[in-house]
Parts: structure tokens; sequence; C-alpha cells
DNA sequence: CAGTCTATCTATCATTTGATAGGCTGGGCG
DNA sequence: CGCCCAGCCTATCAAATGATAGATAGACTG
């Protein structure tokens, strides 16, 4: 459980560690970030079980024993990830929740914000798609946070059916097409194909031509998500 | 169809069973088949790496090296249910495709039966999930069997943007979509959710509707669907 | 009954893997 | 200079894990 010292140096890429930073601060070098970048990619490709210490360590260019001096566990490691992605994932689809709108345009919003905030990462985060890490018990909290994103996915979806705003429809199945579309998302950064090809309105417009009841309602729905959109990054909160 | 590849170990099913035939099959309550079942469980929750074969005995009722003889590695279980999930898929989506019908009409199809054999499979069929798995450079032929179901969906959606039944979009994304909520099929047998709520027929309804220019057409792309669909099942060829 | 084959067991091995112990180094600083 | 300590290293451990060896029980056969 070592406790950091943070020093003036911050690293670019700020907005992980969640800011509650008692703990958490930056290393001065990146290596404690590149382990982070290694790992996560190791982790999305090949599992927590499949994914050995000596593995990361390689690719970061260190010893094996030399990544326990920036985590305690590899465990550790694999919690500062999920936090990195389910947390702001979580808050910032409470937010959408929250807010004056149309269940449809905070749909498109939280897509749209998530699939850009996947892709902008600099951690190759599929948590979503991580069944395998996450049924670890020790990991329940994360679970947890999966359950909770799921919950308001699915709530949001309910109360446009309610409102006659989306086409009537199993409300569950629904949940899972945009939780397992969502899964893909980093895989469309690893391909880089959605970055020339396609973009996250892409992603958010199929989604809700399958939901909407009324598919002429799709562009107004778009205006309203763009202005949703700033409400799901929670650095302009 | 023998494609049993190894060995010596047969099972007498195989051996006495020349006149007795097909169909059936099946059982004596195997051990055999009781490890392919069990470890599915397993491998689909903890992934490839993260089931021992120690779990998988334990589950089945049997002491960990009596797995070893009714299989001749770990690794062999998983290429077992790998086959048993793959062929048959790839197979069927080659017939659809080859059919005489509408883009549209196959993949509703393809989405339905797919759907409906993974929930009635006695196993628990993640392989589309299992990137973990797949990634492994040993099951490469895996690998090439589900890119090949990837790219038959993908020329089927492309055809249908060309034809103007779909509307233009991203192929691509669309084919990732279709695949990740395949993946997610054996989660609505095994929450048994779909069991009671909902059809295979609407998570194809979900599909298309975000595919199709013309969402009108949907009961006639159903109807045709409907007469496709025993081309999909292997039992009815 | 003796022989054989299936299916299982206990005991054990070699390797892999997460993690620890302790030493070396170089830069900041009183 | 001499101390400290962050950061990394080598050597090594204990547990877990896939797999093997060999014995045993039971069923069928000749």
């Amino acid at each position: 459980m070592g406790l950091r010292i943070d020093n003036g140096i911050r690293s670019v890429v700020d907005m992980n560690s969640t800011e509650n930073d008692e703990t958490t601060a930056v290393d001065p070098p990146d290596t404690r970030e590149r382990i982070l970048i290694e790992a996560s990619r190791l982790l999305a490709v090949n599992g927590y079980h499949g994914t050995t210490t000596r593995e990361i360590a390689a690719a970061v260019g260190i010893s094996q024993p030399s990544l326990f001096f920036h985590f305690p566990t590899k465990r550790a490691i694999a919690e500062e990830l999920y936090k990195h992605d389910l947390l702001p994932a979580v808050a910032g689809l409470e937010r959408l929740v929250e807010a004056d709108a149309s269940p449809a345009a905070k749909l498109y919003a939280m897509i749209c914000g998530e699939i850009t905030r996947i892709v902008n990462s600099p951690y190759d985060m599929r948590a979503h798609i991580s069944y395998e890490v996450l049924n670890d018990p020790d990991l329940a909290l994360f679970q947890d946070l999966v359950n909770q994103f799921d919950d308001l996915t699915h709530s949001l979806i309910r109360s446009g059916q309610e409102s006659g705003e989306f086409a009537e429809g199993d409300s569950w199945l629904a949940q899972q097409m945009v939780s397992a579309l969502l899964a893909r998302a980093n895989l469309f950064a690893t391909t880089d194909h959605l970055k020339r090809h396609s973009h996250p309105d892409e992603a958010a417009t199929l989604i809700l031509r399958s939901l909407l009841a009324e598919p002429d309602a799709l562009e107004g729905v778009r205006r309203d998500a763009m202005v949703l959109l700033p409400l799901y990054d929670e650095r302009s909160v």
C-alpha cells in the first residue's frame, strides 16, 4: 500500500486517476503511465488471466519485479484501468439521465460521448467486454459499476418506450445491444477504422434508428444530443 | 460427418451404433459430454486462462487427471467447443449467402437462426466474445472461422446497401453491431430472459430496423426470412 | 477363471506465475 | 563530500497449474 508522494509534475493526461488523489498521484517519469498503457493493451487482447506480469514488464521494457515498485499487485493495475474506464462513464451517464431532455437525445449523447471517450483514451479499454475479469470476486465493485451503467441505460430505453418516443420491444435486449456495441468501441480505435471512416455519430445513429418509433425524428434527436454532449464529459462540468 | 479428429479414444456410442443412427445421439450421459458442458460454462465466465482443469473436473465431479483420459489437453476441450459453435455457423451462413433472396432476408434469417441455435445449445457458447481464447496462436484456425463469419456478414450488409435495401452507412460498424449482439446471445439463454420475454425475432428485428432504408419493408423481410430459415439449420439440409 | 479394456483414482512432476528480498546506481541537496 | 532515496535490477520463493505415471475397480469376453 505504498503512499505516493505528489510532486509538482503532472502528466498531460490528467483526467485519469479519478481525481480523488489521496494516494494516487502521478509519477514524474512516465514508467507508471507506460505500464498502464501496455497493460491495457495486453489485458484487452489476452484477458486478465492470460496476461502475465512478465509480459507487461517486457512490453514496457523493464524487469518484471519493477512492476511492483509502481503497483502493489497485478490486480491493482487492472483496477486502475477499470476505474479510469467505468467511473467517468457512470458519472457521465448519471448526469445525462438527470438532464432535461428526451430519452432518445440522452441515449444518443451517451453513445456518442462514450465512444469518443474510449477512442481518445490512451488505454485500450474494453471493460465492458471483460466478463472474465469482472467475474473475479475481488473486483465486485466494478461489476457493480457495470451493472449500474447497464441499469441506467436500460431505464433510459424504458422511459423512451413509455413516452412513445421509442418503438415497443424488449428493452433488455435493446440495452444489451447498446452495451455490446460499446464494448467493441475500442476495437474501432485499434483497427483505426473509426478514425477515418466512421464517427461516433454513426454508432449512435445505428442504435437510435433501431429504437425510434419515428425514424424521421432522428435529426431532431441528434441536434438535442449535441447540446447534451458536453454534460457527458466530466472536464466540462 | 465424422469430424472427430483424434485419436485412439472412441466413445462407446461410435463403435456399436452402425445401424441406429445419427439423430440422437447422445446419451449415455457421457462423462465426456458433461466435461464439455461444464467446461463451456466455466470458459464462458472465466475465460480460457481463467479456467483451470481442476475447476472443470470439480464441476463434473471427477478428479483432475481424469479429464486427460477424455481429452489429450485442456486446449482440446476448448477446440471441440469452438468447432461445435463455429463450423455450423459458418456453414449455415454460407448456405444463406448463396441462396436466392434479398440481403435483408438473409441477414434476418441468419440472426434468427444463430440465436436459436445458441440458445438451444447444451453448451454455453460465447465464441464470438472470446478474443482472449481466439488470440492464442495455436487456435488460429478458429480465428479464421470467426473472420470468415464476419466477412460473410459484412458482404451481406454491403450488398444490401448497394441494392438500396439498406440505408447507407458504415458497413463495418454495422457488421460489428451484429457480431456484438450475437456474442451476447447466450447471455440471453443464461439469464433465461429470452426464454420467456423475447424471441430470436426480436433481436433480428432490432438489427434490421437499424439497417433498412425503408422500415415498412420489415414485415416482408420477415416473411422471406422465415422461408430461408431452414437453410441455416444443417439438420434440414 | 484369466485376460482385457474402460474409467477412474492417488501421487507427483516441471513449469509458470505473482510476489518478495536485497543490492546497485545516479541525481538532488544539506 | 556524503547522505538519501527513487527507480531499477538479479536472484529467488511459494503457490498454482497442466500434464504424466502407475495402481485399482469393475465389466465384459473367451
